[in-house]
DNA sequence: CTATTATTTCAGTAAATTCTGAAATCACAG
DNA sequence: CTGTGATTTCAGAATTTACTGAAATAATAG
């Protein structure tokens, strides 16, 4: 591995992490490297950085772009492929979580909504059948909420998060002016 | 296998999702299989339902204990072990964030933290430490959010929550009488 | 202390996954 | 076409992870 101590450490950590989530080390890797880097680098030259096989590079990159976490670039008079990250890290941030989204929650929600079309048939059942309930509507609440916050410009949403336990006392007097269940009253300040 | 179809679907579903998440199948089943259940069952009896050696059972126990998602119950002149999951679902979601960020993202946190101490050496080092340290505040500024939301009770989480995006509006207005930047002018309307 | 039952540990095996090199396919220049 | 280089596919090897049964340990009752 030919890297500099830094993209070396940051690389190897990724590859760790990697594990921790359903990636492998080898794609953690792959990832962690084009992140680093400034320019667009192609199979090869990652071959070259990471020691791995070709194919294995191969289906590390065909892993990632399924993911949607790398661009494919083409440079002039060259037909190799190249791949780099995306500069902005929300675009980043907002990939990884759709795609989570996508694969750990959705098929759990048409499950649960599928299971919940059942008549329960037995004390037990019904128990489940509340349980199950439950949980759906729970997932329902965050990721409708979800589906609320991506839609900001991601501007706004920092200014959302970075306000973070204030939110609390500002909706608080927010809601003196502008009850949350009718129309808001005039208040002389709006523009 | 001894369970209500409804009961199978929904234990066998979470074992197939258990893989995609960090767990594995067995954990998956067993988790849903108490989620389920009404009344804490014992090792023995999650053997019989699931079918799985007794072993697998016990350490399947002893890492969903380490992910403090099971609660240990004793009944009166029974020494076995029952388990349950919580009846309150948001303390489930609370704890399981919880720990997912101790273990997928705190350590890169501090990672990150320890290489940006490293001064960078060549225009590569350089590029990498920048991106390093976009990387590093991003993930502060989610994981303060996350703080201040954890510390929320239930109850005004949820309200927050449901509000979504009329969020958005809302602030606008509030913005406009409690400026975020300065100490709130007098509005009138304050207790 | 001894017997009985509950639980955990662990070495070996089974299963799943990751990784490789060789071959196949693809894409284009000449 | 044909040849060259880029990329992918894929069968098997290597590695990792999951699972089991047997043995060890722990806990309690008598």
């Amino acid at each position: 591995m030919q890297l500099s101590p830094l993209q070396q450490e940051f690389v190897l950590h990724f590859g760790e992490m990697g594990s921790r989530w359903g990636i492998n080390r080898t794609v953690g890797q792959i990832y962690a490297l084009l992140f680093l880097e400034a320019a667009p680098l192609n199979a090869e030259q990652i071959v070259e950085r990471l020691g791995f096989s070709r194919s294995n590079v191969s289906m590390g990159l065909k892993e990632l772009q399924a993911w949607n976490l790398v661009r494919l670039k083409h440079l002039p008079d060259d037909r190799r492929d190249y791949f780099t990250t995306p500069d902005d890290l929300w675009e980043i941030v907002r990939t990884l979580v759709d795609e989570r989204k996508k694969r750990e929650i959705d098929p759990t929600l048409s499950k649960l909504r599928e299971l919940q079309m059942q008549t329960p048939s037995s004390p037990a059942e019904e128990h489940a059948h509340q349980r199950i309930g439950e949980l759906r509507e729970l997932i329902e609440l965050l990721t409708g909420w979800y589906g609320d916050m991506n839609r900001l410009e991601t501007e706004r949403l920092v200014q959302l998060l970075a306000l973070g336990s204030k939110l609390q006392s500002l909706l608080g007097k927010a809601e003196k002016i502008v009850p949350l269940s009718r129309k808001a009253p005039a208040t002389g300040k709006e523009s």
